[in-house]
DNA sequence: ACAAGATGCGCAAGCGCTTGCGCACGTCGA
DNA sequence: TCGACGTGCGCAAGCGCTTGCGCATCTTGT
């Protein structure tokens, strides 16, 4: 194991340079020269080190990532959605997951001067200090945790489709909601909140106060509990994840309500089982993976020298099923 | 941005072994010229050269994983539990993943030059001849994919638990069974496929033949619409993972079969959403982020150079819900 | 047959860092 | 007061590789 380039040129009877060319870009080396060169490099298991390589100024990028360590399918595919693009750029990527309490500056820093570029995903694993300090050494790009100066940002519409998604309850009927999410200032779950105020003042309603509740499938539990010790004071409840959503309707049915006659319920990310659902799961689809590799990209252009837009915003769109009040799937938006 | 540490040196007025000593395992430097050394980086926003670090013989480990990139929280839990073992024990982790049809060979070369050791996860990323290439120039472990000779590897518990689940099945009263999944031998699915037919045999039950669908949604729509095409040859059906069964009893439902009176259908994996659906999924739970941090200690134990035992076993458990035609969630296996 | 160019290869510098060794001081005990 | 240590730091080697440059050797045109 762990070869070098010295044993492969004696045993080629060659010099490392003749090695080193003969493996890579192959300019001006005889094809049994070449020949020669390669079957000793097999015989030895060689492998050229990476650290030396890069080292040497051979470009080996590579790219980190820095998520959440949280359930659920929505960083999964971010992660996805960026080592594929990132993959077909030529970076490697190297992953890394941050604990809710966990520090995460030391790894952070750790990552940094491992790899050329970072990106950094979802508001919960790095703070807005430490994205700075690291956005100060190497090109930097956020994705879906709102904008830092001078950092390229990308995120899905989120204002927007969450106006439309309570408009759309508004127009089901429905007068009495709530809000399942918590809102971290400049989070996309934020901007949500913003578009689901903005719909219901615009309808005349009123806008309940934020229940700031986590993203998980307890609070989902625990809010359909207390909904029902108090005779239901919600028709309509805005979920800020599919998964919360999918607890607070099991639950609400547990409990003996229908949903969405009592109560519609409404979720967002469409993960791929809230169509299985009963009833299926009106939602929000995201470009997740769209994010993330979009993400790879930026960085891509950002090492390149390139210069980068510093926001990009992804389109969302409504997925209606029957959780919102509507009979039957819809091809379009109402 | 890249500053280097001769910068810091002359920044600080010291020799650049000074600095990497006061940055590092500060042994004998003075308090004030580890002080005046630390500003000076800070200044500088110096981060220090992995690559550099890495050749100079500072222990900076990383760990590829290369798994396909498929859909589904199964993977994505591996790498979770995979990423958070690694960091734990101070590795990094890279993560390469391999789409279906791609060349595999030259991504996952490139991936072992960078690495110290890599774990491969589940059998469709890398073919047995690629894995055991790696294995000469690097440690090496394989995880859900059954055993190359002298590797280590590490699954969970299959066979008994398919045929566990199958029996129940048949206590259930169930007679003509199908089984859903592609079955690569000495894949997991393989092993599941053997305790099925086991349990089916035991019983004096026939053996259906192998349908060897692949496990996407698409698959189980397509088998719930031939099953009601042939007046329902099936009444219980074993899929390999949970996403499929979810589809196979949706449309099952949508076709007006009752689940699981008229048929029975059981998963694989236990994922979040199993028991949201109507009726709550009867399924196997297995430790997936179990097997993926159990594959990070052994590759930390391996480059330790210490020896790893060749097969780890991960229990795995059934989780009874109604889809396979009990009444209510029960709290252990009948 | 000979200069001019092409071809094949080796030399050595250098990428940024770590670390063993040794030198110059300062401190202490006798 | 002097030798024996301890402390703080610099020197320089070396990690494994890439690549510009230059030197032979071979090919080609005339």
């Amino acid at each position: 194991m762990n070869a070098t380039i010295y044993e492969v040129a004696d045993r080629a009877g060659v010099s490392i340079s003749t090695v080193s060319r003969a493996l890579r870009h192959g300019g001006r080396i005889s094809e049994s020269t070449r020949t020669r060169v390669r079957e000793a490099a097999e015989e030895l298991n060689y492998l050229p080190n990476a650290a030396a390589q890069t080292l040497a100024g051979s470009a080996v990028r590579s790219l980190g990532i820095v998520l959440p360590h949280v359930q659920g399918t929505y960083y999964a595919q971010l992660a996805v959605g960026f080592e594929r693009r990132a993959s077909e750029l030529d970076h490697s990527v190297v992953l890394l997951l941050v604990g809710p309490d966990a520090d995460a500056r030391p790894a952070v820093r750790r990552l940094a001067a491992q790899v050329d570029g970072l990106a950094f995903m979802a508001k919960s694993a790095a703070d807005d200090s430490l994205v700075a300090e690291i956005a100060r050494r190497r090109p930097t790009v956020t994705v879906a945790r709102g904008q830092l100066p001078g950092l390229p940002a990308v995120q899905a519409e989120s204002e927007r489709a969450a106006a439309d998604l309570t408009r759309h309850l508004v127009e089901h009927g429905r007068t009495r909601f709530a809000f399942v999410g918590p809102i971290d200032p400049g989070s996309d779950i934020a901007a949500r909140y913003a578009g689901f105020t903005r719909a219901l003042t615009e309808a005349g309603l009123e806008v309940p106060p934020n229940t700031d509740l986590p993203l998980d499938e307890d609070s989902g539990r625990a809010l359909a509990h207390e909904m029902v010790a108090d005779h239901l004071p919600h028709d309509a409840i805005v979920c800020g994840n599919d998964e919360v959503a999918a607890a607070v309707v099991y639950e609400l049915q547990e409990l003996g309500v229908d949903v969405p006659r009592d109560v519609a319920v409404v979720g967002w990310d469409d993960i791929r089982l809230a169509r299985y659902l009963r009833p299926g799961l009106t939602t929000v689809a995201q470009p997740v993976a769209g994010l993330g590799a979009l993400a790879a990209e930026h960085l891509h252009a950002l090492l390149a020298g390139e210069d980068v837009v510093e926001m990009t915003v992804l389109p969302t769109y409504l997925v209606h099923r029957q959780s919102c009040g509507c009979d039957a799937p819809r091809p379009s938006p109402c």
